[in-house]
DNA sequence: CAATCATATGCGTCAATATTCATATGCGTA
DNA sequence: TACGCATATGAATATTGACGCATATGATTG
């Protein structure tokens, strides 16, 4: 690997969380969680998705920590352990707007 | 969707980043690259991936304008448009280090 | 122009992942 | 205990994405 490469740590691990976040709906789901916490039944209804999916996902989740459930008699709530989660998502989103003003700025420009 | 949800923006254009940033070696070319513009045949040394595959992935990170060409010559080189995109990378892994220290990815990490 | 080097692209294949349907499990209440 | 609601899980299918091979394109040099 080269001199001056940057260290992004480990790669694997970084991938791993990432695909976490790729899923559409599994962003869906924590950004509907915010910094509340919800049972799966508001997590069903706001997001609009099946309830086997929704399953799914938060399985996924769960189990990477991303999201921590928290039996409430018959119902389970889910929220996020660490919101620290939902800035790292806002740079990203941030970062992202100001990228794509670019990319139309330059795309503009050609022509 | 709930009143107080987090505003994650365009869930779409997130899980496109996050997708293109999930796959382990474009996370490695990303990181090769740094800060410098490289030509390819210095990413494929340093990444020891296939002309094909490096040629894919980058096609990929250049068309979402995370990477940008540059010919000089035969060779093309190719370089962060934003290095502010290293910091990010740099966050989430800060931040992945310290949630590995609890209990965090544990079941996804053993692959 | 021919030969060669650097990089890109089309295509086929294979593996991974998302989604649904049907069903199971766990909890509260009558 | 039996029943109904909330959530999870298994099996089957559909979709997506990565990778390699062969080949194409575009630039350099002789």
């Amino acid at each position: 690997m080269n001199i001056d490469a940057y260290d992004c740590g480990s790669v694997k691990h970084l991938s791993t969380l990432f695909k976490l976040l790729a899923e559409p709906n599994r962003l869906k789901i924590l950004c509907s969680l915010g910094l509340e916490c919800r049972p799966v039944s508001d997590i069903i209804e706001s997001t609009e998705l099946s309830q086997t999916n929704v399953s799914f996902h938060l399985r996924a989740l769960r189990e990477a920590g991303l999201v921590k459930p928290e039996r409430k008699g018959a119902f389970i709530y889910y929220c996020l352990p660490d919101p620290e989660l939902l800035r790292l998502l806002g740079d990203f989103r941030q970062w992202l707007e100001e990228h794509q003003k670019e990319k139309l700025l330059k795309k503009n420009m050609k022509k």
